[in-house]
DNA sequence: TCTGGGGTCCTAGGACCC
DNA sequence: TCTGGGGTCCTAGGACCC
């Protein structure tokens, strides 16, 4: 084997990236919530600590919150891309070949005949002083084991474990629940224990074409990578996205369309600029709506419309929005939310042509438009310029009471200091 | 009262064709 | 009367990930 992967992942990373800017709040729980302030989607390590369990309902561990007097955050999504980006960045100073696996994730290959180790320290220690924020480092043959790795990673005071020499990966998968493995999920792994599947040693032992058969390609590739043959490659260039998806639950049920249309420009609006920066046009646009799953009468709906012609023109994208919302809105309901999503997507520079069409181009006009209300949002924030059918009052507006000032990415929440 | 959002891939099965 | 088999394409739904 000619190279090793390290996967680098950062702790409790939401949650560490407010901490970056509430020192004062440093061995406290702290927890990150979802939209609408819905769920737990990052704890810091004392909020593990006391049992508050990852994606939890935040009204189901009041009791918690309130006895050890933990520090709620709404999430700051700006903020966690940024110190990301940052993170990365610094990670690209250690090895070229590096994979951005989420926000809070990245593989990095590196020569099997370097210290592996050492570099991982090395990573660790420089990501913790450039940027403050803790990471963990596996070390291993492929990425299914590297990600087995960094679970002791994480356990450990080093926060770097290595998984290389054959005794203890026997060892350690040995130990190892099917669940635990990446690719195997909550349903996989009962059916795997039906046929006597117990341990990541057990599926590394499976005959293949018996994994072939029982399940799926992904099933056989992932207990090849847990015998250290490479299956999953790097994927160094991010690729060009197949769909793009915008929605969001409300802050309070609504029931009137004139506010879902203003709710389903907003998204689209904000889808758009997605595709837009992505370099994009749609084929096709999906939109869907729901009420709240948990109560009755419940209502779920959604609608495929193509487009005639591609585009990434916001105001063509939203007028074949409203037209699917107006087709599946039904009077009566309380919904909880609406979305849309771009599909059929390519590259602005790799259009099929249609017949008769000699060169295709978005009309000029459109482009500019396009391009100026970028251009705004960039240097002014956002919100600074909008479509008028978002609406003006937005009372479908998710909530985010917490949420921390946008430190790193709007001048008027920039961090200032007394000296 | 309160339950996130955004993705990808795989497979089975139907429709259709030769 | 009845009967074959292979191939492609598309879609819905399931499963997984962070």
């Amino acid at each position: 084997m000619s190279e090793v992967i390290l996967l680098i992942d950062c702790n409790s990373f939401y949650a560490s990236c407010e901490l970056l800017f509430r020192p004062d709040l440093k061995g406290r729980p702290v927890i990150v919530l979802s939209n609408n302030d819905g769920c737990v989607v990052a704890r810091s390590k004392e909020a593990k600590k006391i049992g508050i369990p990852m994606g939890a309902p935040l009204f189901t561990i009041q009791n918690l919150v309130k006895a050890f007097d933990v520090v709620q955050f709404s999430s700051n999504y700006p903020l966690y891309n940024d110190i990301s980006s940052r993170v990365m960045n610094t990670l690209r100073r250690f090895s070229a070949v590096i994979e951005v696996y989420s926000i809070d994730e990245a593989f990095v290959a590196i020569p099997a005949s370097a210290d592996a180790v050492a570099v991982a320290r090395s990573i660790r220690a420089t990501v913790l002083q450039e940027i403050g924020i803790p990471v963990s480092i596996g070390i291993s043959h492929t990425k299914t084991l590297a990600k087995i790795a960094a679970i002791e990673a994480k356990q450990n005071s080093e926060g770097v474990h290595s998984l290389l020499d054959k005794e203890a990966i026997t060892a350690t998968l040995k130990q190892l629940n099917v669940v635990e493995i990446w690719g195997i999920g909550q349903k996989l792994a009962p059916k795997l224990q039906t046929y006597g599947v117990f341990t990541a040693f057990d599926l590394k032992q499976t005959d293949k074409n018996k994994l072939r058969k029982l399940f799926n390609i992904v099933v056989v590739k992932t207990a090849l990578e847990l015998d250290s043959i490479p299956s999953f490659a790097l994927e160094e260039i991010p690729r060009f996205p197949k769909s793009i998806t915008c929605s969001r639950s409300f802050g309070k049920p609504i029931e009137e369309l004139s506010l879902l249309q203003e709710a389903l420009s907003s998204y689209t609006a904000q889808a758009a600029e997605k595709l837009y920066k992505a370099g994009g046009t749609a084929g096709g646009v999906i939109v869907f709506l729901t009420t709240n799953r948990f109560s009755e009468p419940y209502y779920s709906n959604s609608i495929y419309i193509p487009l005639a012609e591609r585009t990434f023109y916001p105001p063509a994208l939203m007028e074949k929005g409203l037209e699917g919302l107006s087709e599946i809105y039904r009077k009566g309901y309380f919904y909880k939310k609406v979305g849309v999503t771009f599909v059929d997507l390519a590259l602005t520079t790799q259009h099929q042509l249609t017949l008769f069409q000699e060169q295709f181009q978005i009309p000029k006009k459109q482009k500019e438009l396009v391009e100026a209300v970028h251009r705004i949002k960039k240097r002014f924030g956002i919100d600074a310029v909008q479509y008028a059918s978002e609406g003006i009052q937005k009372l479908w507006k998710t909530r985010k009471d917490q949420r921390s000032p946008l430190y790193t990415t709007l001048w008027e929440d920039i961090l200032t200091i007394r000296i």
